[in-house]
DNA sequence: CCAAAAGTGTTATCGCTACACCCATGA
DNA sequence: TCATGGGTGTAGCGATAACACTTTTGG
């Protein structure tokens, strides 16, 4: 019978990193963090930002870390999106890198921190290359999004708290690819009763100005419940 | 400036382990195949299969390497389900677990090699108690393969080359736990013309016996080229 | 008063659901 | 000949897509 100790004193120990692939949406874009590297390796180069996960620390402690540290952001939505594990596909050592995606919401507060960091936003559909498999991790997450994006109300996450319908519908046409009939946009999204609609107005894009609103967690939590789902 | 050697000299290691968890169709229920341990930490509890990952192996062909070991099975569907990394979820030592899932054809050769591991079958809804965090492992895969199936044609994966539409009806019943209406299943599957028809029949649930069909992964192909989706 | 975006209502069509019926065959 | 599961056709309903019109307001 093999002891306690041997069972785990005998396995191979490996660097494990984590990537993460921010999005964000300005105006009429979905947009994706990138950092240039300052330090060797592939220094200069376009890259995802991502660490080392430490030896007392979660992975997903790890995601949040090197989000914090490099938008000042904290309890944004992030998922893991996927495992790149071959031995090769770092050229400097064996890592295996667990990529994880958040959506956040741009504002001032976190675009100054990101400028110290000298990274910058790029449309989606005009990326840079990237080192590594950096490439492949973004096309993967995007695709996770794109299509979690359709049953689940991930979408909010990208807009401020208050945001108008014509905007979440902008915001739908970019991550589908594909322009919805405004109209029947906002039927649908209405009809769910998933929204609060405020008193305010958002004159910012037209004379007459759109009423602002509110995802309205409690009740999605009511209509998940009910067994109800979200499809946009 | 940071050298080379640095960046990766001083980063944390860890130990990495793949666990399966391994899904199989019999008769009318969807099943797991999950084995008692052997050795101690956790002798003789239930648990998915699992292993550290070598030093020189990629982290999918460690997954592959256990599904091989413990069913004889090669080539067969398997993904990434999730990434555990929480720091104590073994309390043998820290170990970050990369699950995945994969779908596999019951048959003879494979049933021999399963005995000899002292593995069993459970419906995945009568499930016993698992070893440390393996039973939200087992949810957040079967979760996973639940909504997959709806817009992927993995299913497929857990008949055999030949299968009859009732047997594919009966699959999907106990893969979406709803009973669909037979003949309004048999044609929206038609109607996507990814299955050929064969000239032979299966007797063995009736009388007037059914006919056999295959998946047709090149029609498949051809239709997602297109941009077709499949739905179910 | 005009341009430009927000907001509301209506119709026609397509797809899906819910059925009823016939077929083939072994016992 | 009858019980059992396989296979086909169709009518009605509901959701959705396509579309026209009204409202608001700054310049």
């Amino acid at each position: 019978m093999t002891g306690n100790l041997n069972f785990y004193a005998n396995a191979d120990k490996h660097l494990v990193a984590v990537d993460c692939i921010i999005f964000g949406f300005d105006k009429e874009r979905l947009r994706l963090l990138l950092f240039k590297r300052k330090i060797a390796p592939f220094q200069h180069k376009w890259s995802l930002i991502g660490s080392f996960i430490h030896a007392n620390e979660n992975v997903s402690n790890a995601a949040q870390r090197v989000l914090k540290e490099c938008t000042g952001l904290q309890d944004v939505f992030m998922e893991v999106s996927g495992c790149y594990g071959d031995t090769n596909r770092d050229s400097g050592a064996r890592v295996i890198s667990i990529a994880h995606y958040s959506l956040i919401r741009l504002n001032q507060t976190n675009e100054s921190t990101v400028e110290t960091y000298h990274a910058q936003w790029f449309d989606v559909d005009e990326m840079p290359q990237l080192i590594l498999d950096h490439n492949q991790m973004v096309a993967d997450a995007l695709a996770q999004l794109r299509r979690k994006a359709k049953y689940q109300p991930i979408g909010f996450e990208l807009l401020p708290e208050k945001f108008t319908i014509p905007q979440l519908k902008t915001l739908y046409d970019a991550i589908h690819q594909k322009k919805l009939d405004r109209r029947n946009f906002r039927k649908r999204i209405l009809s769910m009763n998933i929204l609060k609609k405020l008193d305010e107005k958002d004159k910012r894009s037209s004379r007459k100005g759109a009423f602002l609103y509110q995802f309205d967690e409690a009740a999605y939590k009511h209509l998940v419940e009910k067994g109800v789902h979200f499809e946009l």
